[in-house]
RNA sequence: GGGUCGGUAGCUCAGCGGUAGAGCAGCGGCCUUUUAAGCCGUUGGUCCAGGGUUCAAAUCCCUGCCGACCCA
């Protein structure tokens, strides 16, 4: 980048300035031996411990007067003359530091001025509480680490313009510390999930991203090329077909995170690469994979955000939602529309139900000329019951229609064993009852290819004609299950790095 | 794809036909425990881009770009 103004100038005479003293303000190497954030909640924990009165029983934290050795980036200025004081912060948080530059002595008060707020540097010194009873560290030596040559966003408002935001993630992480709070739990989030399923002798695997034929799902795939092998590739849709081989091949309890691409339109709730997790059980079926869904997720609710009722804030930090994620409600998927549709929904004719759908549910927008009454019906469900259902709630006993891939009940054989899990007004996990006969998957797809050969996985048909033990499956969209643990309702909150249009 | 809103200083925003503004940040002073420090002074602008209307456009109109939200 050419842009430049006065703020930039400056930096870059400051630096012109370190270079001239000798000084290298970008060091190869620092070892600190402690963290800002941590090394401010000990001292504190120390103080209070201090000041209670008698018996005091053993010291906790960290005393005054104990020599730490940190580095950060600079976040305050707070310039009291001969002394000044500054915010160091790193990963785990903030701490103040008290510089008295003169005492330092004269070199150390030149090299000072010529430091920038947001600049690295590392310090020295011995821990102390301000009269204010501020957490500090009266610092005896620092050293520039790593020079910033650009301003910071404005530490009080933060950074609020959402495309810089995204498009310059760095600088909301160093802005915005409720922002860097979703990341980090993104993280745990991700560690507890993978924890759950080894803890459960699932093997994690890792499949191909780029496939000659992508299955799994009904969605438009990115398109690419291979120089060296001369054929196009597409980005995989999703992980369901190498999965599945893999329980031919004996695996039996398999999972895989990863991403997936979809040529699609962007939303709140579409990027078009996003994460999923799909698991797969041998000799389990839909009803089991229930059980693993709701295990897992209150297992990862209560491990990162520490409660099974989970708070969704608007703007000015007002509770408007809460989820329970104590109590998972099971319902059919006929009950859930009939609620919504009138009880009688399923008793009348086909031709009745398109009329009430258009004019008594207003769903005209929703419904093409050409819909099939199971069509109709599910637009009824799509738009009236999904984004209901806020609370956890598997839906079950889906139309056959609805899922064709699907294997049928052997109670009901015009329902299928399928469950969609919604939450927060959107589908989180749907499972099933996986299918294991290589006739009926063949048929399925074929009739879904729609006679597009070259679209049928044959190899895919081959490993199950080799034989699948029966299975259960789920899969889950990691970015929406990190939007409604963690309050967020875009899901360009929880990805780091969103697509966006480049710009020109 | 359609609709609504937005794009002005590093950040957050006001201004909405008549000299480009504020707070914070920055810069220069004062202050030896401050913390959104304070006080005094001060620098800083392709008002998203391009066209049009007008004596005069950040402001009105048109087109485009980018973003947010809603709808499809």
């Amino acid at each position: 980048m050419e842009d430049t103004n006065s703020l930039i100038e400056q930096r870059r005479q400051n630096l012109a300035g370190l270079n001239a003293r000798g000084v290298n303000p970008f060091m190869n190497s620092f070892r600190p031996d402690a963290q800002c954030g941590t090394v401010r909640a000990e001292l504190a924990r120390w103080a209070e411990w201090n000041k209670s009165p008698e018996p005091k029983g053993d010291p906790v934290g960290l005393p005054e007067g104990t020599r730490v050795r940190l580095a950060g980036r600079i976040t305050a200025h707070r310039d009291m003359g001969k002394s000044q004081f500054l915010d160091l912060r790193d990963v785990s948080g903030r701490i103040q530091l008290w510089i008295q530059p003169k005492v330092l002595g004269d070199d150390a008060a030149e090299i000072f001025k010529l430091l920038d707020l947001a600049d690295f540097i590392g310090i020295e010194g011995t821990l102390f509480i301000t009269r204010m009873g501020e957490p500090s560290v009266k610092v005896e030596s620092f050293t520039p680490l790593g020079k910033s040559l650009r301003p910071p966003p404005g530490k009080w408002h933060g950074l609020e313009d959402t495309e810089t935001r995204y498009r310059q993630r760095y600088l909301d992480l160093i802005a915005n510390e409720p922002v860097k709070e979703v990341f980090l739990k993104r993280s745990l989030i991700l560690k507890e999930i993978r924890s759950f399923f080894h803890q459960r002798g699932y093997i994690e695997v890792e499949t191909p991203m780029m496939q000659a034929i992508p299955g799994g799902a009904a969605a438009q795939p990115f398109k690419t090329f291979h120089n060296a092998l001369g054929c196009e590739f597409y980005m995989r849709i999703a992980l369901e077909l190498y999965l599945k081989r893999l329980l031919v091949g004996g695996v039996d309890k398999v999972f895989e995170i990863g991403r997936n691409f979809r040529n699609e339109g962007l939303s709140r709730r579409h990027n078009p690469e996003f994460t999923m997790l799909e698991a797969y059980e041998a000799y389990g079926d839909y009803a089991t994979m229930m059980e693993t869904v709701e295990s897992l997720i209150r297992h990862v609710a209560l491990s990162v955000v520490g409660t099974l009722q989970i708070e969704h804030r608007n703007a000015d930090g007002d509770v408007f939602k809460t989820i329970d994620l104590s109590h998972w409600r099971r319902a059919s998927y006929k009950d859930l529309v009939r609620e919504k549709a009138g009880a009688d929904w399923f008793a009348v004719s086909p031709e009745e139900r398109r009329r009430r759908a258009v004019e008594d549910l207003k769903l005209a927008g929703d419904i093409a000329e050409g819909y099939e009454d199971f069509e109709v019906t599910g637009a009824v469900f799509e738009k009236l019951v999904e984004p209901t259902l806020i609370q956890p709630t598997f839906v079950t006993h889906l139309p056959k229609q609805l899922v064709p891939l699907a294997k049928i009940s052997a109670e009901d054989p015009t329902t299928v064993e399928v469950f969609e899990c919604c939450i927060n007004g959107q589908e989180i996990s749907p499972g099933y009852t996986e299918q294991n006969d290589p006739i009926a998957q063949r048929e399925a797809l074929e009739h879904q290819a729609g006679g597009e050969q070259q679209k049928l996985d044959e190899d895919f048909l081959v490993s199950l004609e080799h034989g699948m033990p029966p299975a259960g499956g789920i899969g889950i969209g990691i970015d929406r299950l990190c939007m409604m643990l963690l309050g967020q309702e875009s899901i360009r909150d929880v990805i780091l790095f969103p697509q966006l249009k480049p710009k020109a």
